[in-house]
DNA sequence: CTTATTGCAAACGTTTTGCACGTTT
DNA sequence: AAACGTGCAAAACGTTTGCAATAAG
């Protein structure tokens, strides 16, 4: 049974789609379609859930051996990417980024403290709130982040926790 | 007049009171009580509005020039407060992390990407709704962080957003 | 043939750490 | 005297950048 602020897992477009929605972007652009950024995008829409540049550029390594794919192509794509929409980030500090394939709809994130467990979820009365507070402020509102952070299920039953 | 929303400005406990709090919160975990200790207290104490640590550091370079204090001690006593939960933080990616006294009540922020500003809120509705959504999740919630992004009021007026 | 892109390594800004020395208790 | 705290410099971390070589259009 789904949860009522649920976001639904992945109802992923087909990868032809996406691939030629990235042409356009770089066409239009006057960017250049490369070996390496395919790879990028066919393995980030491979990665179920949220992942590190770094574990991106791993999981690259390891297959696609061949390609020798550099760390800052990565992050250089990536940024592209979320520039374009295609993909967006939560912040976690210092401890860097993560991201995720980003044609799902808006939504915020839920995060396990102990076993790093990322769940996302939508609700309506928070964003309509959020709107509302930056209209009395006269903000202009352009974004916003919210997470909530605890002990998941299955965490809150390690030893640690009791 | 007072928007519905707005955290009272900062009504500050004693200096005194944030003293013995700090002291009583060292004597129970076998910690020193060392001048730079009690420096940076006191700065930060004075410190209206949030700040870097390295913001920190240099005021407190120029006001006590004398003490020669380090920026590692800026941050190892930064982390002890805020543990102790004396101070909070605000995150900022790569870009850091900006400190406040944390002894007012909870409260999110609301943050303009032109000039920086950092303005606070509190919003019962939006309390209330995450503590159903991680109860829904069967997450035990120990924090959370809500940061709109936008436009303040004066910066809509600058010729860039025009 | 022009322009964009790449990998590499070096640079970056923030934060953390190892260590010998100094201070607090 | 024991234990903790300090400044310093070096290291660590995730990320960005300059550059000469390479590939796309």
């Amino acid at each position: 049974m789904k949860k009522s602020n649920e976001v639904a897992t992945s109802p992923l477009i087909p990868y032809e789609t996406l691939l030629s929605r990235f042409k356009e972007l770089l066409k239009s652009n006057n960017l250049k379609f490369t070996k390496q950024r395919e790879t990028i995008l066919f393995a980030l829409y491979n990665y179920t859930g949220h992942f590190t540049p770094e574990e991106l550029y791993r999981r690259i390594k390891s297959e696609q051996p061949g390609l020798n794919t550099g760390i800052a192509t990565i992050y250089r794509t990536l940024s592209l990417l979320e520039n374009a929409g295609l993909v967006t980030s939560i912040s976690f500090g210092t401890q860097g980024k993560k991201y995720e394939l980003g044609v799902k709809a808006h939504h915020d994130h839920i995060i396990c403290t102990n076993c790093g467990k990322i769940l996302e979820f939508y609700d309506e009365a928070i964003e309509r709130r959020q709107e509302i507070i930056a209209e009395e402020f006269g903000f202009k509102m352009e974004d916003h982040s919210m997470k909530i952070f605890g002990l998941c299920p299955e965490c809150q039953n390690d030893r640690k926790f009791q």
